[in-house]
DNA sequence: GCAAAAGTGTTTCAGCTACACCCATGG
DNA sequence: CCATGGGTGTAGCTGAAACACTTTTGC
């Protein structure tokens, strides 16, 4: 399926690339998915090409599900990048047509601007899939400072700044969280995106005073220490709250 | 010049153009410069196409410089607009071709995405110029409801959604206002993007407060009733506060 | 002198910050 | 029993909201 579409490059608008940055949150860590492309030492963002008969959001649709095999995604356009800069050839295309791919370097040699969109993923419920130029497909730590292809760190980067700043009217935790989850997970997951510490009390009574998580009767038990109490997202008030913004200045 | 670079579409990347919304401030209302189309009822945003040379950034400029007779000019890119139901032919070639302009028709039928920038620009100095399609370039008052072409009347409102969200992080009050203004003016402005009215005195106790404004000795003569004084803004100061965001939540 | 706009200050209340003690759990 | 993390409360401060009177100016 991806093989075919890639093969046929001429269903795809010319010039016109798409690059996701898809976020999970695992074991306090925030990640993000990489792939690892064949033969070569290049580490990139999933992406993909627009064709004539979607939007740029089905066709990033199209790429999430195919890298994570998830529908029904959260993603967001959040940045064209267009600079010359980034038009030289791709390197990595020479050394997958050296290793024997069969790919349409016509089409890769066309100068490309490309829309970044950054996806909210719940960590446990994707299964990481390499695309067909890739061998692996995995989460690699924001703090890992893994060196990606071309300007996708400059794009790891926007689109980290873009989740900071739109966390008082994105659900962003309730994408990234699994349904039930710990005051001290909410916690942190605010912490790593702001880079900041917060303090336990004020964070727990802030939250709660926007009426948005229900308080559940169950504890995570297992872990070590105390049991914490186990949270769920009040959907509805969620959204209404972040019409307004969380925190609305002016 | 622009004749130039239309009738030779060659020049340009296919499938992408980008659209404008330059906004000005005028009389206590929030203003966008719009074209209306040669032999034709349409009215629409001032756009253009993106050459190989420049980034999506550059060909902005140069749509903005063309329209406005300004150069550096405050832009943005704020959303792509890439639904399947903009790719419709624009009906405004037909007439335009109908009424004998020289169009590279095959060019102009292609489906296009359109990324939309937002532009602040101080009315006064603006001496707007239509293109080689329109006959006319004018302000229009957001109030004013008029229909454009296609999309445009959304991509209008998107950049107005983006205004107020980014009211706090960028510096829109120095863009849009000449360089000595009365703080009734800012409050005006402030209030025309948020869309509410706002306290008279708690305005000007808050944003006094952030330290980005320079009272002046001078007042604004000549107006009825009381004489405003004149403000400027410290734009060392105003810069190092849109840092954190005027109001920083978290 | 009157109508309309601009300059200015205080009180109140809510929300934020800073901070400390007890409890549960696993080892 | 101890180390670690989680649950909870309070006092003080800061910033926001509500609100009224005086001054200037043109007519």
């Amino acid at each position: 399926m991806a093989e075919f579409e890639l093969a046929n490059t001429i269903n795809f608008l010319d010039h016109i690339s798409l690059d996701c940055v898809i976020f999970g949150f695992h074991e306090n860590d925030l990640k993000v998915l990489v792939l690892h492309y064949k033969s070569t030492k290049e580490y990139a963002l999933p992406g993909g090409f627009m064709r004539f008969d979607e939007s740029l959001e089905d066709a990033a649709k199209r790429v999430l599900q195919q890298r994570t095999g998830l529908d029904n995604i959260f993603l967001k356009q959040f940045k064209v990048f267009s600079d010359l800069e980034r038009a030289k050839t791709n390197p990595a295309v020479q050394d997958l047509v050296a290793a024997g791919l069969d790919i349409d370097t016509a089409f890769f040699d066309k100068r490309f601007i490309s829309v970044g969109f950054y996806a909210l993923v719940e960590y446990t419920k994707v299964n990481p899939m390499p695309d067909e130029l890739s061998d692996t497909c995995e989460w690699v730590s924001l703090s890992s400072s893994l060196k990606l292809m071309l300007d996708h760190n400059m794009i790891v980067e926007k689109a980290l700044d873009v989740l900071r700043q739109q966390l008082n009217t994105q659900p962003i935790g309730y994408n990234l969280l699994p349904e039930k989850f710990t005051m001290p997970e909410l916690q942190k997951l605010y912490e790593t995106i702001l880079g900041k510490k917060l303090d336990r009390r004020n964070f727990q009574r802030k939250i709660l005073s926007y009426n948005i998580l229900n308080k559940l009767e169950e504890r995570r038990t297992g872990g070590a220490y105390k049991s914490p109490f186990l949270y769920e997202f009040n959907l509805e008030n969620y959204q209404k709250a972040l019409n307004n913004g969380l925190n609305s200045g002016w």
